[in-house]
RNA sequence: CGGGGUGUAGCGCAGCUUGGUUAGCGCGCCUGCUUUGGGAGCAGGAGGCCGUGGGUUCGAAUCCCGCCACCCCGACCA
């Protein structure tokens, strides 16, 4: 029988089919705070496994983890002044606590590097205590004029990492070892996200730093994401305050400082970049559920062997779960899976087990199968990397298929309408940026031709690519 | 913050133009029976300050004014 699509289709309406998914699927609900969100359980599911493939990943590059307020007196915004200029329009100000009016105001944290600056000054004496390595996860506010769930929120989650170096190039090395090892890695090879990673323009930058970099995804509709930045604050917050060492001659010097973060949004990015118009797909090494085990029927001893065959998928470190909700329709059932974006599908009924089999059925690439009992395992396990595979694999020819080279800004302004533009970025010097953002497009970053990090906008040969994004 | 749109049950909507008994429909929810291999069927039920404040009127979901919220397109935005 006709069913009315589950989710608006994203040919359709794209903005109404992401909000669509996040309700169907149950991955959040609006806050009562204007901008603010509620994250469910499936949706909290997803941020701990990014997190926790992230902070691995951080700790790899041997950050350590440590935690600071919420509250940062006001007067430490404004001692950076790009970057309370920056920050200005967009706080949360607490005036009025224990029912009295505060001395000094206190903002709610919209990014760490003021009060982190302080603390690094007083733990920093000598070049021996740098580099200082540190990351905190935590919650941000930043009052945003146009919130989107889980994009652009008005109270995010993320990580932001702080560090202190004795030397500019140590600085510089190490944001670009978290924008190339932890970053970047983490996108690739888990989110299965294709991004373009390169150097922002000035106009683009974070207040305060001196370059900003950052990873860029593609979205089902063309639009660019920034799905994360890593940030070289030079010497301004140092000087700001006062983050200071003896090098090895005894001489006082100025540490070079960095910040780097990834957030919540990159939850919004992974269902716009995979998600199809039965739900959500998820990445197999992401999925919180990477498998489910359906039983068909209550009928025999079905619901007994798909516990057991559940039992044996996770001895061989599947996370996996059980679906013996067998007084609902299957068809419900599968299609709540579905939604959910689980890769893998194990539908266990009487048939099936008369014939010593189950049938498999993938989520990314929608192909169904029927599979010994005695080489599920196996099978599963190959499913699940074959998706992780296929899905960075479609997505990547999304995005080269949707990227067009291009000379003239007019060019890019037409190519942005259904994806990304490449254009040499001295077709945009002087006045380019303001023309495309007449058409809503802006430069989203800048590489050298061969894909590496140009050391300044200077340099001749630059690409830029540039979109519309989020 | 500008432009546009929408506020009626948990969700999606109709009703408003032309004011008039108990405000409807679909999905979901509850109970029962029958079902269960791709969103089950039948029967019975629960659930509403019609966003909010004021005004007009014998009478307002419906007309008028204010406010608020949400959504979309922008501006703004690590």
């Amino acid at each position: 029988m006709a069913k009315a699509p589950v989710l608006t289709p994203q040919a359709d309406d794209f903005p109404r089919w992401y909000q669509d998914i996040i309700a169907k699927a149950e991955l959040a609900d609006n806050g009562p705070v204007r901008g603010t969100m509620v994250i469910r359980p499936y949706g909290f599911a997803i941020w701990e496994r990014m997190q926790a493939e992230v902070d691995r990943r951080i700790k790899e590059a041997g950050a350590q983890n440590a935690y600071f307020p919420l509250f940062i007196p006001e007067s430490y915004l404004k001692k950076e002044a790009q970057h309370v200029e920056g920050f200005s329009p967009e706080l949360a100000v607490v005036t009025v606590a224990g029912g009295k009016e505060l001395e000094e105001p206190v903002v709610v944290r919209p990014t760490s590097e003021t009060v982190i600056g302080e603390f690094m000054a007083k733990w920093t004496q000598s070049y021996r205590d740098l580099p200082l390595l540190l990351n905190q996860w935590a919650n941000v506010v930043r009052w945003e004029l146009r919130p989107r769930v889980f994009l652009r929120t008005s109270e995010f989650l993320w990580q932001e990492g702080h560090t202190a170096h004795a030397t500019e190039d140590d600085a510089r090395r190490y944001a670009e070892q978290i924008l190339h090892d932890v970053y970047r890695d983490f996108m690739v090879d888990v989110l299965a996200i294709p991004v373009v990673v390169g150097r922002k323009t000035a106009k683009e930058r974070f207040a305060g730093a001196t370059n900003t970099m950052t990873l860029e995804g593609m979205m089902g509709d063309g639009k660019a994401l920034q799905m994360g930045t890593s940030h070289e604050l030079g010497q301004n917050f140092a000087k700001a305050f006062g983050i200071t060492y003896l090098d090895a001659s005894g001489t006082e010097q100025h540490a070079w400082t960095t910040s780097w973060g990834v957030s919540t949004r990159m939850v919004g990015g992974l269902i716009m970049a995979h998600g199809d118009d039965r739900g959500l797909r998820l990445p197999p090494a992401l999925a919180p559920v990477q498998v489910v085990v359906v039983a068909v029927r209550d009928e025999g001893d079905v619901v007994e062997r798909c516990r057991a065959l559940t039992a044996e998928l996770r001895a061989a470190g599947v996370r996996v779960e059980l679906d013996a909700r067998t007084d609902g329709s299957l068809g419900r059932r599968v299609t709540d899976w579905e939604l959910k974006g689980v890769p893998v599908r194990v539908e266990v009924g009487p048939r099936d087990l008369a014939a010593g089999e189950a049938v498999l059925v993938r989520r990314i690439e929608g192909t169904k199968a029927s599979v010994p009992l005695a080489d599920l395992a196996p099978a599963v396990a190959a499913a699940l990397t074959e998706q992780q595979a296929s899905l960075l694999a479609e997505a990547t020819a999304r995005r080269d298929s949707r990227t067009a080279e291009v000379d003239t800004i007019d060019e890019a302004v037409e190519a942005a309408g259904s994806g990304f533009a490449r254009i040499p970025w001295s077709a945009l010097a002087a006045g380019g940026e303001e023309a495309l953002a007449q058409h809503a497009v802006t430069v989203r970053c800048l590489e050298r031709p061969d894909g590496s990090l140009p050391a300044s906008e200077d340099e001749a040969d630059i690409v830029a690519t540039v979109a519309r994004s989020y």
